[in-house]
DNA sequence: CATTTTATAATTTGATCATATTTTAGGGCT
DNA sequence: AGCCCTAAAATATGATCAAATTATAAAATG
């Protein structure tokens, strides 16, 4: 007689172990060159082998973690190249999703909106790094979901998972105090149904962003 | 006694597993819409069952092959908005990785890409369906290489997971004949180092083979 | 009586686990 | 430094459990 694995939620168990390690990544838990091992995280995760084989397989693939090739899993490493990548990637993706988003605004998810950036402009008065980070990657990613495009929506979450570890070293040097958004701008288009002025202030929010984790190496490498 | 797992080459079963779906995904052998079945694969390639579920589990994440919530698996039917997000996506990231390519293009591998290149037209001359989407895939994988951008590169394979098996339908419809491309264009302007020409190039040549994929909507759907 | 609907059983398929095997890293030794 | 040996970690397998679909049969409705 084996334990029966009926867990809390109705998802699978490698669902749950990916969001964990997902939310590991973003959000601060797991930093640039750390590596994870397997037996570790069965431990730390309580489950069992298969179920965090596949999540780590998953993560591979989105570019949140990085397998070396001698079978040993990290955090990647971003280069000053990468940096560039993402800056590219971002200032092309985010800006068409912002615009879609636009034509599909509705008075409920302007409210989520509004409350979202309002939860972080609290947590950044607080000098609360890990609120700063989740409530920002939750107004971003409401804007992808409201854009209605599922490819492009997935590009962009890959970015976010490879520059989530060096966003959170950032946070950790210059304090949620110095961190300036263009969230009120973009929400201020939206609601008038100014889709290109709603891309030009996601635009400009994700230069200063990405450009807050390019100088990282102007003062570390 | 368990049989040795030991394969031909040095690399993981999980990661061959992989590679040969990918390559049923890219090269026709899986259609759009067409169910796909763990236990079939375990016999289909004679693997066993954790690297045929992580190799899915990292198709699905590249957007290769789509679990719908019922816990099955299949190759996902493209929508027009989808093809339509494709081109955007395309268009944005191609020409940025073929004008970096051009920057470090060497003899070497601009004999590479000119073979694969001739290799190409001999395919279409002789209809050859299979034979035209590996060297055409060939042909954008090598100048994505080139580039030298991981993070670029990865979003542009990323996309080729996704229109590949509508390609292939495109394919045997219209037959190889009626194929245009503009490699010549890109690998002159690549000799020369003139990397906006090239970028050009390569925008039309995108342009051109997605919009073969979008009519596939005209007269289907 | 035919048809649709509902309930139930059988089969297929996915998910998870425990265990065996292989490979790598690191320590001590020459 | 280079080389064996050991320990740890990753990979792979088959068995077992759970869930979902399909098939089958019973019941209800017109």
């Amino acid at each position: 007689m084996i334990k029966p694995q009926k867990n809390g939620a109705g998802l699978p168990t490698h669902e749950l172990v990916y969001r964990q390690l997902r939310d590991m990544v973003l959000f601060g838990e797991l930093l640039p060159g750390q590596a994870v091992t397997i037996h570790g995280l069965i431990q730390h995760l309580s489950a069992g082998m298969t179920p965090v084989r596949e999540a780590l397989r998953r993560l591979i693939a989105e570019g949140a973690l990085e397998a070396q090739g001698n079978r040993r899993i990290s955090v990647p490493r971003l280069t000053r190249a990468n940096v560039d990548e993402l800056i590219f990637a971002r200032q092309a993706i985010d800006p068409k999703l912002v615009f879609m988003a636009t034509s599909n605004i509705t008075k409920a998810n302007m409210a989520a909106l509004t409350a979202e950036d309002e939860a972080l402009d609290r947590a950044i008065v607080a000098g609360n790094i890990p609120g700063y980070l989740q409530h920002n990657y939750r107004f971003h990613t409401m804007l992808y979901d409201i854009a209605d495009a599922p490819i492009l929506r997935s590009v962009a979450l890959r970015m976010w998972l490879q520059f989530g570890p060096s966003l959170r070293v950032v946070c950790g040097r210059v304090g949620t105090q110095n961190l300036v958004d263009e969230h009120k701008e973009v929400l201020a288009a939206m609601a008038e149904g100014d889709a290109e002025r709603a891309a030009a202030a996601i635009r400009a929010d994700v230069l200063q962003g990405m450009e807050q984790v390019r100088r990282t190496f102007d003062v570390s490498d």
